[in-house]
DNA sequence: AATTTTAATGCAACCGATTGCATTTTAATA
DNA sequence: TATTAAAATGCAATCGGTTGCATTAAAATT
């Protein structure tokens, strides 16, 4: 039942001339003709002719195709990213195929090689969690194929890398809490081994000891930032004699469900305890109070990463030299965190 | 610098037997000697071969590669929704490429085109929400590529689909609603030219129909549910001298987002106004009320999807039949609307 | 009119895997 | 040992564009 692909030589031959010419005219190559062009154009959308892009990509050995791998696309941040880079890169004519983690290595590795097999011309990369071994990324590294780190990177990995300045951003939040008199501030943060938390992790150490304050393990949190791994962290420190007055979470689904168990617990935000969270997604806005975050540059971002790996593809030489973009990022004040009305 | 890629026909040339042989050992075919394709593999992954998809593809004539389009990716829905379909697809050794439309139909139209012009073999899609004209969708018809439409979807395609009774759906929502005393609720939802809004909107006006009251124009609202147009409209309708003491809105973000506003204009909800939102993404258990909503059953809506077009893809024959497959949806009622203590 | 330039087009060899059919090798049977 | 059946393997065409080089046609120059 499938009517049959009309190739060029079907056009070549009911216009009398070679496929050859018609592959050129198609591509709108200049030593061809204005009006066998149009010809050839006219009667390849008469026919419906479309190009069959495995032989264009078997012959040409590129596919014009930039694989995207996340751990999740479930965030404001993420789609902004996605965005931003699908714009820059579809004007390019690259094609995007995205695909997720699910914060596991080994999903992590599965999509690699088969991004590798469906051979992209660049691959960009925000790491999952748990990632802790990065040889999956070594078959694209040998052959030279760009590829570009965001967010989530790794140190070891000698590649392109686009993220914030998580060390400055952890260090805002954390300083903001102190400034607004908070004493014990709990971190609940995700995996550190990876670089975004460990940063923010160290600028919130940073922090403390500006002012003189130990930095206080029994306050620290490293988990997957799951809804069941937040609730089942408060309920341990609610049940402890002395409460924390500042919580610094880094995921703003993570703060405004925190938040809502403590106030089920009875605690008064942002009286008893003044909480700060990241990514300023919109439900960091919907909450009673609204949460203080960290304002992240998703689109921004991404349109950086698209034009990194743009220019790695163009001039295909060996510009082997890697760099590292920090983008700007800036702590948005909200109620959760105000405890004191001046400034 | 790239080191040159390995083909069967290096393989075969060391090993001493024919590219074809090499071909069907790779393949596991059963005509080849075992120790022939031990060697095979061996070899292969010694030397670090990868198959070359094109040439496969553009031999097999099909792609193995199943295209997906959806609005937007940004939402728990959504993400589960796709992780449901990668999960069995992956499992049948598909591939998946994501697009978003952003809404917009010039943006569906190309991302349809390159799907068709990238082969896929199946075609999975959720309308953008202005979509009218759906002739982008005949090519795949006609060349009888399965295409499998869910939870946006349109009537006029002869296509099978994959959603939720919305009208139902929107029934249940306002009955609770009406339940809980409200009188003048107001429907807050997206473009109703899409199912999806327009059988919630039927919903809502049988529900009130049942109990004779009537649909009162001015408390109906259609717009995209972004940030600003719930704001414009909550805003226009708060300078009435009669507030409505109901709210039903189509999306938990819109509805989170709502009762911001709401709240900050001073009114109590649900004393004030009762509200029901839909999706049940997280964002509606962390506001202050959680909001009343219609789960929807996002992963199993991706799985029956992936099965369904995987069976089109199997029988490759003309079984052109069309189904429509209706999922359960319930109304999860949580403290936004609920006035009355019992039951 | 003869010669040189420039513009258009064609030829044919790729790209790498697949597969129907033929052929060879090996095993089984007479 | 000769013959037949079964198991392995090879040949060569095919999928549909692309592109270096050659060729032809048209235009410009002398």
């Amino acid at each position: 039942m499938r009517n049959k692909e009309i190739t060029i030589y079907d056009l070549a031959q009911k216009l009398n001339i070679s496929a050859a010419t018609v592959s050129r005219g198609l591509s709108d190559h200049p030593a061809i003709n204005k009006e066998t062009k149009k010809k050839i154009f006219d009667l390849a959308t008469e026919l419906g002719y479309r190009s069959n892009k495995f032989a264009s990509n078997l012959r040409k050995q590129h596919t014009h195709t930039i694989g995207v791998i996340v751990p999740r696309l479930n965030s404001l941040f993420m789609s902004s990213v996605l965005s931003g880079i699908e714009k820059i890169v579809n004007n390019a004519g690259y094609n995007l195929i995205i695909a997720q983690s699910f914060e596991q290595e080994a999903k992590e590795r599965t999509n690699t090689t088969t991004m590798f097999n469906s051979r992209v011309d660049g691959l960009i990369v925000s790491l999952s969690s748990d990632t802790k071994d990065f040889s999956h990324f070594d078959t694209f590294i040998k052959k030279n194929i760009p590829i570009v780190f965001f967010d989530r990177i790794a140190k070891e990995i000698d590649a392109t890398k686009v993220l914030i300045d998580n060390f400055k951003a952890g260090y805002q939040a954390t300083s903001h809490l102190l400034d607004q008199g908070c004493k014990e501030i709990m971190h609940i943060t995700g995996n550190i081994t990876r670089n975004v938390y460990k940063d923010r992790f160290e600028g919130y150490k940073k922090a403390l000891e500006e002012r003189q304050l130990d930095f206080d393990p029994s306050l620290f949190f490293s988990n997957d930032l799951s809804e069941q791994a937040v609730q089942d962290t408060i309920n341990e420190v609610l049940k402890r004699k002395k409460l924390p007055d500042g919580l610094f979470i880094t995921n703003d689904s993570a703060a405004a469900y925190a938040l809502t168990i403590l106030k089920q617990a009875g605690l008064k935000v942002p009286k008893d305890i003044a909480i700060v969270g990241f990514n300023n997604d919109l439900i960091s806005q919907v909450t009673e109070p609204a949460i203080t975050t960290i304002n992240y540059p998703g689109n921004e971002m991404g349109e950086t990463i698209a034009r990194i790996i743009l220019n790695r593809l163009d001039d295909d030489g060996d510009s082997s030299f890697t760099s590292t973009v920090t983008l700007n990022s800036d702590l948005v004040i909200r109620a959760s965190s105000l405890r004191k009305k001046d400034k």
